[in-house]
DNA sequence: AATGAATGAGCTTTCATTCAT
DNA sequence: AATGAATGAAAGCTCATTCAT
C-alpha cells in the first residue's frame, strides 16, 4: 500500500502538480479512505520527499557507475550520460517532472539536501568535461562550467518535449545531441 | 493600479508560485484591500493569462525582428536569438519563470493559445536552422527538429542557473553557447 | 461581530471547554459561516488569548485600586479584595472559569505573560498581608506566603460552587470568609 | 498491562489533558500498539472513569476513617483532614489534577455518580464542622456550609501551587492552614 | 494477548470570490 | 475606485474505534 500510494502520488503530482493534488485525489484512485494515507505517511510533504530522494539517488548512482568506468574514454562517458538521461524519461519521466517542478515544496531542511545532490549531479558532468579537456579529448578554450550547463540544459529540457513513443527513439536523440555537442552544427568543408 | 497588480503578481508568482500566492498577498504589498483586485481583474487566472500573453507576445515580436532582418546570416540570427534569451533574464527573468512554470494553471482555452505561441517560438528557431542548412551555413546530416530542441534546451535551462549579477555576463554566455553549438567541444586535429 | 464572537466563545469555552468547542459551534450561534471567524481572528487561540488578557488585566486593575487606597486599613483592603473576587463571579464568572481552566492552551509566549500577571495578583495580596503584619493588623507568626495561598484558595474555589442566584449573596459570603480568616472558627473562652 | 495503561494515562492526562492525550500517546510509552488498548478498555472514557472512581473512593475511605475515629476531637479531625489532603498531593497529585480538571469528559451517567461522591466528601467535612459546633469546639455564629467551602478551597487550591519538593513540607502547610482557620490571622493583644 | 490495517467523522485553517456601500 | 464583511468549498490532518488475523 505504501508503494501504491507513492506510485499514485507520482502520477498525480506529475500531471496536476503537488499543490493541486489532494490526499483525497490520491486515495480515491486506490479505493481507500483518506485516513489510510496517514497510516503510511506523516504528511503530504513526506511522500514528496521520498519521491525526490529516490529519484536523485538512483540518478546519481547510475551516473557514478558511468563516470568510474575505467574502460571508457571521456567522450564515451559524456555520450552515455546523455543517453542515460534520455533513456530515463521512458521509465522515470514522471518522477523527473516531479523532481524539477515540485522541489520548492520541500521543507528547507530537505530542500537543502536535495539541492546538494542535484548540484553534485552537475559537478559530476563537469568533472567529465574537465578531465576530458586534460586528456585532450575536448577543446580547452571554453569554460567547463558553462559548457556543462549547456549540456545539462540540452538533456534536461527533453523532459518537456521528448515522447518515448514518438518517431525518434531515445538512442537516436542521444546520438544527435552527442554529435551536435562534439562536432558542432556548422557546415565544414 | 492594474499595472501595479500585475507587477506584484509576477514578483510573487515567480517567487512563491501561482497557487501559493493569494490575492491577499498581492494586495497587501500594494496597501489596498482584497476587494479592489476584482475591480481590475475578473479572476486570479486572468492576471496569469495577461502575464503569459504579454510575455510570449513580446518574445515572439523580438524574435521575428531578428529572423526577418535581411542583413544578417542565419548563423548570426542564431547567435542573436540565443543572446536575446539570455539577455532577457535580466529584465524578464521573473516573467519567464512564471511563463514556464505556471502555464498549467490556465484554463484550457487560453492554455491552447499560449501553447500554440510557444510552439511558434520553437518553429521560428527551427526555420532558421532549416534555412541555414539550405544556404550551406549549417551541416545537413542532423534533423533540424532535434537540433532545435537542443538549442532551446541550452538557452531556456539558463533560467534555472544564470544570475545576471554573476561573474560571467549574458554576452559571454551567449558567445560560449554559440561556439559550442557551431564548432562543437571536441578537440580538433 | 468581533465582540459577539468573543462573547460566544467565552460562553462555550466555559461550558464545554476550549478544545471541545469548535469554530463551527461558535459561529452557528451567531448564524454566520465558519469563514467569518477568520476575518476577525487569526486563530482559535487568538480569541482565547484576548479573553485571558482582558480578564487578568481588569482583575489586576481593580485590585491595584483597592491596594493603593490610602484611606483604608490593611484589614479593610483584604476584605475588599475577597469581596471583589466573589462579586466578580456574577459578571465575570464565565471568564474566570475559562481563565483558570484553559490557560494551558495558550502558546508558550503568551502563557508566560499571563502567568506573570497571575503571579502578580498573588503577590499583591501577599503585600497586603505583609504590610498588615508590619502595621500590627495581622499576627506575625504565620508565613505570609502560605497565608496568602490560603486566602487565594478560599476565594478562588468559590468559582466552583458559588451561585450568584443562590440563597446567600456575595456580600455575605465575603463577610463570612473575612471573619473566618481574621478571627478563626475556634470557639473562644 | 491494564494497570500500566492506567498509570500512563494518569501521567499524560495530568500533564497534557484528557482531550490532548491520544491513545497513541499512551501506548507509545508502553511500546505496544494502539489496538492493544481496546483489549483492556472499551473506550478512552472508560480509563478516565476508572481513574476517577479509584481516586474519589480512596479519598472517601481515608476520610471516613478519620471522621469515625472515636478517640479524636473534631478539631483534631479537621486538622487531619487538611493534612491528609496536602499529604495526598505527593503520591496522588496527578490523580487529583485529573480528577478536578477532566471530570466533565465523563458521560452523564458516570458524571452524576462521581459528583455525588464529590459532594459526599464535602458533606463529610461539613459534618465535622457541625458536630464540632454542637460540641462547643467551633464557634456557632458562622454558617457551616460556607465555612466548609472555605476550608475546602484552602486545601484543594494547594494542588495548583504546592510542590512536595519545595521548602515547606506538607505537615507544616497543614499546620499553618489549621492555625489560620482555628485562630484567625488577626493580631490579638 | 497483541498487531496492523483501515475507517469515518470531525477539526482548524485557507482562500477565491461576491456584493452592498 | 475602493472597502469591509461574508461565504462556501476544499484542504491537510488527527484520532477514537473496529476488526481480521
Amino acid at each position: 500500500m505504501k508503494g501504491a500510494i507513492m506510485e499514485q502520488s507520482i502520477e498525480l503530482f506529475a500531471n496536476k502538480g503537488f499543490k493541486e493534488t489532494s490526499i483525497q485525489d490520491i486515495m480515491d484512485v486506490l479505493n481507500v479512505t483518506k485516513g489510510t494515507f496517514y497510516y503510511y505517511y506523516k504528511s503530504k510533504e513526506e511522500v514528496l520527499m521520498d519521491i525526490q530522494y529516490q529519484y536523485i539517488n538512483r540518478l546519481l548512482d547510475s551516473q557514478e557507475k558511468i563516470i568510474h568506468d575505467e574502460e571508457t574514454s571521456y567522450q564515451e562517458k559524456l555520450h552515455e550520460i546523455i543517453f542515460k538521461l534520455l533513456n530515463d524519461i521512458e521509465k522515470e519521466g514522471l518522477r523527473a517532472k516531479v523532481f524539477f517542478r515540485e522541489m520548492r515544496h520541500l521543507t528547507n531542511e530537505h530542500l537543502n539536501q536535495i539541492m546538494e545532490k542535484r548540484d553534485q549531479f552537475k559537478e559530476n558532468i563537469q568533472l567529465v568535461v574537465e578531465e576530458g579537456i586534460k586528456k585532450g579529448e575536448f577543446r580547452s578554450d571554453l569554460p567547463p562550467n558553462i559548457v556543462t550547463f549547456g549540456i545539462l540544459g540540452m538533456a534536461n529540457w527533453s523532459y518537456f518535449w521528448f515522447k518515448p513513443e514518438g518517431p525518434i527513439p531515445d538512442v537516436e536523440v542521444a546520438k544527435i545531441f552527442y554529435k551536435m555537442l562534439l562536432e558542432g552544427i556548422e557546415k565544414k568543408e
